[in-house]
DNA sequence: GCCAACGTTGGC
DNA sequence: GCCAACGTTGGC
């Protein structure tokens, strides 16, 4: 199967791409998503080997802020199950989880992030489901000429 | 199954 | 802090 590209949003004041850089073997347990949508397309569709867009959201300049790949298949996310955590779902049952997460590794964080307005503005771009208006999905695909694109321009 | 109320996301 | 957009919940 081809490798496929995702771009998954973060709240760097929650967890940050620094944050991943500092974890043991740059590597996190991507969890908290708590959307069908968003859960289904780390459960279903992402594959190790897949590239991700770490995505900066809720800040004065929201940007790409650099790449990691995918390196385990999607697993029940630990944190619906725990009550002191701000993403417990007591609606959760561990026979048949409703949240699921994936490992990712940091690949790098770019030398110049790639910012909301660079990608608005950015030829090629213009069809980037994250640009999309009203959009709120935590994860998104990404085709593999944007990767591209991004890539370039943050690197 | 409809839809109003409510909660959350995320840019600004 | 505001608010548009959207998802979820729950009464009916």
């Amino acid at each position: 199967m081809a490798r496929r590209y995702w771009l998954m949003k973060t709240e760097p004041g929650t967890f940050s791409i620094d944050d991943l850089a500092r974890r043991p073997g740059r590597r996190a347990f991507w969890d908290g998503v708590r959307n069908y949508q968003a859960r289904n397309l780390i459960r279903d569709e992402i594959r190790p080997g897949d590239g991700v867009l770490v995505y900066h959201s809720g800040i004065a300049r929201p940007a790409v802020a650099g790449t990691a790949v995918v390196v385990g298949t999607a697993a029940p996310d630990p944190t619906q199950f725990d009550r002191r955590s701000p993403h417990h779902d007591p609606a959760a049952d561990p026979q048949s989880p409703r949240w699921y997460g994936v490992e990712i590794e940091l690949e790098g964080i770019f030398a110049k992030p790639v910012t909301l307005d660079e990608l608005r503005a950015t030829p090629g771009l213009e069809a980037m489901v994250v640009l999309r208006r009203g959009n709120r999905l935590s994860v998104t695909p990404v085709r593999p000429e944007e990767w591209s694109i991004v890539v370039a321009r943050g690197a």
